[in-house]
DNA sequence: GCCGTATGTTACTGACCGGTAACACGCACC
DNA sequence: GGTGCGTGTTACCGGTCAGTAACATACGGC
């Protein structure tokens, strides 16, 4: 069980202890794996120990709740900050999702989605971060089916499974191949085949306020 | 970090060593994740010990690409059973991959796909495993490829990808999920909609030898 | 009987794990 | 000038990790 290397990523070294030590287990955890990374390597890599770490999270198993939460709460704020850019233009949100979409799909440092990569290496039902998981995966594919719906999609939920389906597969999917062109290269051109062939009530270009 | 509780698992006793840790290696490693599981562990659930499982296995590392292989041989035996099941009959061959994809979706033990939850703990892009099971979905892909083909859709590979990744995505967003009602659990409806709608170059029904 | 091979047993190594105790330091606030 | 509080330091705990050495045993072929 070898270890990857260590990454050496500086943490900005003025911000508080908590904030290193979460900036410092985002990078480590999701680029080697919860149970491959022990906190003394995480309290290293955010320049401080492993007393300031327990003082601050009870355990490693609050520290990878805490963690993921941190995920699901930049997450929250890139999908609002991505509502109010386009107020009351859901075809615009749609194609700034999408963008963010293709974004990660092409990003070659990708790893997957930390939540589900969690999910995988934690299978205990009772973990604290099973419920942010949980929580994190509905939330996001209700803000799906509101996007559709909202773009005038009919039968929004089903299209939002497709849609969550797909884009979920895809970032597995790449974790499996050491090659570029797995069935993931492809995701960008299948969602945009789905939208468009999908039942639409209204076109899909709206002025903001239409 | 707790530990999940031994799940007991009989191993056959009198079969071979080999096949005894490898059928125990089968059942912790899906089961609790590879570096949740010790060696030791797989020795005493195979019914045997440390020493012999090291000397069939050169290391746990080369266990973990065995276990990741024999699940791989046993996919294809699948694989080809179906089709010497109905020969020349790539609908009926459809048709029973799509009960065999329905069982695993509808399975509440399923813990996804063993290939991907490896690839997701095990980054290291140099590690046995991963030469196996960037082949296995290579040849998984390959295969749904062939059997669209034959079936009559037109854009095999296309409509391939799109099956290989709602297909994959459901088995990650399973394991999100304490709840049943996912979106995984709409997969089969989703995979049926999605053929009908395919294009399809003869119809769906052929009898065997036509 | 003899021998080779596979297996079991025990004990061990050195490293690392998550987690804690005890104590020293610095610094802001009053 | 005190007084707390957050932080750093060191050392330690018991446990587990992957992996190995040395030796005993069992069994099959000849």
């Amino acid at each position: 069980m070898k270890r990857l290397p260590h990454s050496l990523h500086q943490v900005a070294p003025d911000a508080a202890p908590r904030e290193r030590i979460l900036a410092a287990a985002r990078e480590l955890f999701y680029q080697q794996g919860i149970r491959a990374v022990g906190v003394e390597a995480i309290a290293e890599a955010a320049l401080t120990n492993k007393m300031t770490l327990y003082r601050h999270f009870g355990s490693k198993d609050e520290l990878v709740a805490a963690y993921l939460q941190s995920l699901a709460d930049e997450s929250e704020e890139r999908w609002q900050a991505l509502q109010s850019a386009h107020p009351n233009d859901f075809p615009a949100r749609l194609e700034g999702w999408l963008t963010h979409v293709e974004e990660i799909v092409n990003d070659h440092g990708e790893r997957g989605c930390a939540m589900a990569n969690a999910a995988v290496e934690l299978p205990e039902s009772d973990h604290p971060a099973r419920r942010i998981i949980d929580q994190y995966k509905t939330r996001k594919r209700k803000q799906l089916v509101e996007l559709f719906d909202g773009a005038g999609y009919q039968e929004p939920e089903t299209l939002a499974d497709e849609v969550f389906l797909l884009f979920e597969g895809a970032r597995i999917a790449k974790q499996c191949h050491n090659t570029l062109d797995g069935p993931a290269s492809r995701l960008i051109k299948m969602l945009r085949a789905l939208l468009r062939q999908h039942p639409h009530r209204r076109p899909s270009k709206r002025t903001k306020h239409s």
